[in-house]
RNA sequence: GGGCGCAUAGCUCAGUUGGUUAGAGCGCACGGUUCACAUCCGUGAGGUCAUAGGUUCGAGUCCUUUUGCGCCCA
C-alpha cells in the first residue's frame, strides 16, 4: 500500500471502475430487490458547480450508496433543467458579443443557437457532478426539454386545460422590464431600501387640495381614484367629489375605503390599480377603471400624456419638477420602502396589467396539503411542514406564461378570429398561429419525478421506480419545486411522488455570511476537491452541520476532513501490513475466546453500528458520521491499535492471530460504514483487503448490522479503568516533567482488580512507558506520585523528582473534586423521590458510582495522610 | 403584522426518546523523531450551556418570558 492516498489519480479511475461495471444501475441488484429511488434536483444547464451542488450530491449519494449496500435496487435519476431565463440570458449575451441580438436573428435562429449552446456547454455541470462521486444511472439522464419530457409537459398542460384549471386572463402581474417577461410571485424578492416619500397636493373640484403621499410619483399619471378612510374627519366631506390628476387634469372620484391607513403619510391614498397590487384590489371593490401607463420596457405610454416615451425614473423626476413649478408639491422626506426586485437580474419589478396564462391552484394545493397532513409525505426536519402548509393554504393562482423564447412553448393555437385551439399534438394548419409564450421552467420541473421515468407513457421504469422514495434538496426551493412536484404528482399520477422530503441548509462562509463572488468569500468545490480530495469535501459537508440548518464552512474544516481521510488510510496501512504476506482470512473468534481489549473494541464497534443505524433511520447522517469518526480516531486508532501492537509483536501465536482477525474485522466494518461518506478512499483501501467478501467491490458490499453477542459491558468497564489509569499516569509524567523515554516501574495496590491489572501490564508498557507493574508490598515509598482509579492505586516512584508539597497539593485538589462528586451523589441518593421515581438502572448506576468514588476517596486520603 | 430558526470554550460547531464532573476541531501552552500516520501522538488551560421563570426526583435538552441575530410569508 502506498504511503498516502493519491486521490488525484484514484478518483477518476475508481469512478470509471464503478460506472463501467454497471454498479450505478438499479439492475445490478437482483430483480426481486426493492427499489430505492431519488430524482436529482436538476441543476441548471448553465450552472457552474457550487457548494449547493456539492451538498446535495453528498447527501443524496450517501443515501443511494447506503440503500444500495442494503441490497436495494438503488436508482438515482440524473438530469438537468433548461432554466429558461438563465439560459436565454446566456445566449443573448453571446449574440450581443457577435454584434447582433435575439430580436435581430429571430426566434428560430435564436432557439437553434440555444440548442447549440446546450450541446456544447450543457454537459459541463453534469461532468462536475461526476467529480463529486455521484453514483447516478447516467443511462437514464434526462433534460427538461427532451422530447419525452416535453410530451409530459404537453400532457399536463392540456389535461389541466380540459379540467378547467388553466385559464388565460388579464391580470396585474409582476413584470420584469429588463427581462421583458412576467415573473411569478416567488421570483420577486422585496426588501426595505432607502427611498423618498413624496408629499403633494391633489386638486379637487371644490378648489381644496387633498394632501397625498407616494413613493412612486410617476404612477400619479395612472391614478383612477383618491381614497380616504370613511371615518376620517379631515376628508369625510370630500367623499364622492371629484379630484383632478395633477398635470393631466383627468377627473377621478374621491372614494372611501377601510383599507386606507389614516396614520400613514397624509391619510389619503392615491389609487393606481394598473401598477399596484393593493390598489388593484381597491379598484375591484369600487369598480374603478384600470389604467396602464407603462410600456413593456418601463417607458411611459400615451396615457401619460406629455410624459409619453420617458423612462419610469426619468418621468418621476420630470413630473415632480413640473408639479413643483405648478405649486402642487408639498415636501419630500427619506423613507424606507419595501422594494420588489427580480430574483434574477435584480432590477425593480413593476406590477403591470398583462394577459397571461394561469393555473388555478386551490384544488391542486388542497391535495398537496392533505398528503402531508395524513403522513403520506413526511418532511424532514418536521418544522418545514408548517411553512409548507402556510404557503399552500394561502396559495394564489400561478402565472405560468413567460415572454421568453427558450422553453416549452404553450400548446395553444389561435385562428384569425381569435379562437383557441389547445392540443397535445402540434397543429400545423397554416391558418393557425401558436401562442408565442413559453411556460415557467418550474412547470416542467414540477413533473420531474415521473416525467423522467417516462410519464405519460406507462413505461416499465414508471411501473417499477415510481413513486420515488426520497426527495432531497435545499429548503430554499421548498415552494418553487418541492411543493409543485407534490401538487403535480398527486394530481397527475394520483400518488405522492415520494414519501420523504429531506431538506438541507444553505452553505455559508466561516462567519455565516452568504458566499458571493463580489464578497470574495466563495469556496469553489473544484478547488477544494483538488486541494483536499473529494472525500474530504464530502465528509466535511456531511458531518459539519445538522439537517435543515445553515452551515458555516471554512477551509479549515475541509482540511480536517482531509486529515481524517489520512488517518483512515494510515490505519489501513498499519492493519494490512501487520497481517503479513499471504494472510488467510479467518472467521472472527467468538467473544469469549478473545482478550479484554478485543472484546472491548468489538463491543464498542457493534454499539457504534447500532447507533449509526438508529441515526440513519431518522436521517441524522451528520451525527452518525461524527460518531464513526470519533470511534475510528479515538477508540480504534489511539487505543486499540496501540494496544494491539503487544500481541502483534509478541510471541503468543493465538493472540497474534486473534488480534489480526479483530483488526481486520474492525477496519472492514469501518470501510463499509464510511463508504457512503467517503466513497473513493474506502473503495481504494478495500481493494487491498485480503478478503473482499468474495471479490465484491465495496460499493456493492453489505451494510453493517450490529451483533448483540459482541456487546460486553464487563470488558468495557475493565477497559475504562485501565484507560483511566493510563491517562492519569501520562498526566503525572507530564506534570512532573518525567523524561518521556524514562521507563518506570510502578507499584500497584489493585484490590480485587489486582489480577486484571497484572494481566494487562503490557498495555502500560506501551501506552505510558511503564515497564513493570509490581504488586505493592508493605508501605508505599514517599518519593512517589499516587494515581487512583476506583479501587486501584498506583505509585510512581519518582525519586528526586517529586516535591512532596506539590504532590500534596495535587492530591488535595483531586480529593476535593472527589468529595464534591460524592456529596452530590449522596444527596441524590438520599432523596427518596429520586430513588423511588428514577429508573432503577439509573439509581443502580449512581450507587455503583458512589461506591467507586468512596474507594478512590479513601485511598487518596490514606495516601495524603501517609505523606 | 404572522411564522420559523439560532444563541453552548477565543473561533467554527456537536450534544434528537430529559439521567455521571457538558464534548470535538481549530487556536493557545507544554512535551514528543524506532517499528501506520508531523495531514501525527501525548498532557493541559479555557464554559454561571443568552436572560428570567416554570414542569420534573433530575433540564444544555421540555414549557413560558425577555433580549440579540438570521430567515420565510404578507
Amino acid at each position: 500500500m502506498p504511503k498516502n492516498f493519491n486521490y488525484a489519480e484514484a478518483e477518476a479511475r475508481l469512478y470509471h471502475y464503478w460506472e463501467s461495471n454497471g454498479w450505478f444501475k438499479p439492475e445490478c441488484a437482483p430483480p426481486e430487490a426493492k427499489p430505492f429511488v431519488i430524482a436529482i434536483p436538476p441543476p441548471n444547464v448553465t450552472g457552474e458547480l457550487h457548494l449547493g451542488h456539492a451538498m446535495f450530491v453528498s447527501v443524496e449519494d450517501l443515501m443511494i450508496r447506503y440503500e444500495r449496500m442494503r441490497g436495494k435496487a438503488a436508482l438515482w435519476v440524473p438530469g438537468t433543467d433548461h432554466a429558461g431565463i438563465a439560459t436565454q440570458l446566456m445566449v443573448e449575451r453571446l449574440l450581443k458579443e457577435e454584434g447582433t441580438s435575439r430580436e435581430a436573428v429571430g426566434r428560430e435562429v435564436f432557439t437553434e443557437r440555444a440548442w447549440q449552446w446546450k450541446a456544447k456547454y450543457g454537459g459541463e455541470i453534469v461532468q462536475q457532478l461526476r467529480l463529486l462521486g455521484a453514483s447516478c444511472d447516467w443511462d437514464r439522464e434526462r433534460f427538461t426539454l427532451d422530447e419525452s419530457l416535453s410530451r409530459a409537459v404537453r400532457e399536463a398542460f392540456v389535461t389541466l386545460w380540459e379540467q378547467g384549471l388553466i385559464y388565460r386572463g388579464t391580470r396585474l402581474i409582476n413584470w420584469s422590464p429588463g427581462l421583458q417577461t412576467a415573473v411569478s410571485d416567488l421570483e420577486v424578492e422585496s426588501s426595505e431600501e432607502p427611498a423618498t416619500l413624496y408629499y403633494f397636493k391633489y386638486p379637487t373640484e371644490s378648489g381644496q387640495y387633498i394632501p397625498v403621499a407616494t413613493t412612486r410619483p410617476e404612477t400619479i399619471l395612472g391614478d383612477t381614484a383618491v381614497a380616504v378612510h370613511p371615518e376620517d374627519e379631515r376628508y369625510k366631506h370630500l367623499i364622492g367629489k371629484i379630484a383632478y390628476v395633477p398635470m393631466l387634469n383627468r377627473p377621478i372620484p374621491i372614494i372611501a375605503d377601510e383599507y386606507v391607513d389614516r396614520d400613514f403619510g397624509t391619510g389619503a391614498l392615491k389609487v393606481t390599480p394598473g401598477h399596484d397590487f393593493s390598489d388593484y384590489e381597491i379598484a375591484q371593490r369600487h369598480k374603478l377603471p384600470i389604467l396602464s401607463i407603462m410600456n413593456k420596457d418601463a417607458t411611459l405610454n400615451a396615457e401619460a400624456g406629455p410624459y409619453e416615451g420617458l423612462d419610469r425614473f426619468v418621468a418621476r423626476e420630470k413630473l415632480w419638477a413640473d408639479m413643483t413649478a405648478a405649486d402642487l408639491t408639498i415636501k419630500t422626506e427619506p423613507y424606507m420602502r419595501l422594494t420588489p426586485r427580480a430574483t434574477r437580474g435584480g432590477e425593480i419589478v413593476e406590477p403591470m396589467i398583462s394577459e397571461q396564462w394561469f393555473v388555478r391552484m386551490e384544488q391542486i394545493a388542497a391535495k398537496a396539503v392533505a398528503a402531508v397532513r395524513d403522513g403520506r409525505i413526511k418532511i424532514v426536519p418536521e418544522r418545514f411542514e408548517k411553512i409548507y402548509f402556510n404557503w399552500l393554504e394561502n396559495i394564489k393562482d400561478w402565472c405560468i406564461s413567460r415572454q421568453l423564447w427558450w422553453g416549452h412553448r404553450i400548446p395553444v393555437w389561435y385562428d384569425a378570429a381569435g379562437n383557441l385551439y389547445v392540443s397535445r399534438e402540434d397543429l400545423t394548419d397554416p391558418n393557425l398561429t401558436q401562442d408565442p409564450d413559453v411556460l415557467d421552467t418550474w412547470f416542467s420541473s414540477g413533473l420531474w419525478p415521473f416525467s423522467t421515468l417516462g410519464w405519460p407513457q406507462q413505461t416499465p421504469d414508471l411501473a417499477r421506480y415510481y413513486p420515488t422514495d426520497v426527495l432531497e434538496t435545499g429548503y430554499d426551493i421548498l415552494f418553487f419545486w418541492v411543493a409543485r412536484m407534490i401538487m403535480m404528482g398527486l394530481w397527475f399520477t394520483d400518488q405522492a411522488p415520494f414519501h420523504t422530503v429531506y431538506l438541507h441548509g444553505l452553505v455559508r462562509d466561516e462567519h455565516g455570511e452568504k458566499m458571493s463572488k463580489t464578497k470574495g468569500n466563495v469556496i469553489d468545490p473544484r478547488e477544494a476537491m483538488q486541494k483536499y480530495s473529494t472525500d474530504a469535501l464530502r465528509f466535511t459537508l456531511l458531518t459539519g452541520g445538522t439537517p435543515g440548518n445553515d452551515m458555516n464552512l471554512g477551509e479549515r474544516q475541509i482540511e480536517y476532513g482531509r486529515n481524517f481521510g489520512n488517518k483512515l488510510w494510515q490505519i489501513a496501512r498499519f492493519v494490512l501490513t501487520n497481517l503479513g504476506e499471504g494472510y488467510a482470512v479467518q472467521a472472527l473468534p467468538a467473544p469469549d475466546a478473545l482478550d479484554v481489549p478485543s472484546r472491548w473494541i468489538l463491543s464498542r464497534l457493534n454499539k457504534l453500528i447500532a447507533s449509526v443505524q438508529r441515526l440513519f433511520d431518522v436521517h441524522l447522517y451528520g451525527e452518525a458520521g461524527r460518531q464513526i469518526r470519533d470511534f475510528l480516531w479515538d477508540e480504534f486508532a489511539d487505543w486499540y491499535v496501540e494496544i494491539s501492537k503487544n500481541a502483534l509483536y509478541g510471541a503468543d501465536a493465538t493472540a497474534k492471530a486473534q488480534t489480526r482477525a479483530v483488526l481486520l474485522h474492525v477496519l472492514d466494518s469501518l470501510l463499509r460504514l464510511l463508504h457512503p461518506y467517503m466513497p473513493f478512499i474506502t473503495e481504494e483501501i478495500w481493494s487491498y483487503l485480503p478478503d473482499k467478501s468474495a471479490d465484491q467491490p465495496l460499493i456493492m458490499a453489505q451494510w453493517c448490522v450490529a451483533e448483540a453477542r459482541y456487546y460486553d459491558d464487563s470488558a468495557e468497564a475493565m477497559m475504562d479503568v485501565l484507560r483511566d489509569l493510563i491517562v492519569k499516569i501520562r498526566n503525572v509524567r507530564a506534570e512532573y516533567k518525567v523524561d518521556p523515554a524514562k521507563r518506570l516501574t510502578v507499584l500497584a495496590d489493585g484490590g480485587s482488580f489486582g489480577a486484571g491489572l497484572a494481566a494487562h501490564g503490557e498495555m502500560f508498557s506501551r501506552l505510558c512507558n511503564v515497564e513493570r507493574l509490581e504488586a505493592l508490598n508493605g508501605n508505599p515509598p514517599d518519593q512517589a506520585a499516587a494515581v487512583v482509579s476506583g479501587e486501584v492505586t498506583l505509585y510512581l516512584p519518582l525519586a528526586g523528582m517529586v516535591d512532596l508539597n506539590a504532590e500534596r497539593e495535587r492530591l488535595s485538589k483531586e480529593l476535593a473534586s472527589l468529595a464534591a462528586q460524592i456529596e452530590k451523589t449522596e444527596k441524590m441518593l438520599a432523596n427518596e423521590q429520586f430513588v423511588s421515581r428514577a429508573k432503577p438502572e439509573v439509581v443502580a448506576k449512581e450507587r455503583a458510582k458512589l461506591a467507586e468514588l468512596h474507594q478512590a476517596h479513601s485511598a487518596l486520603q490514606e495516601r495524603l495522610a501517609g505523606l
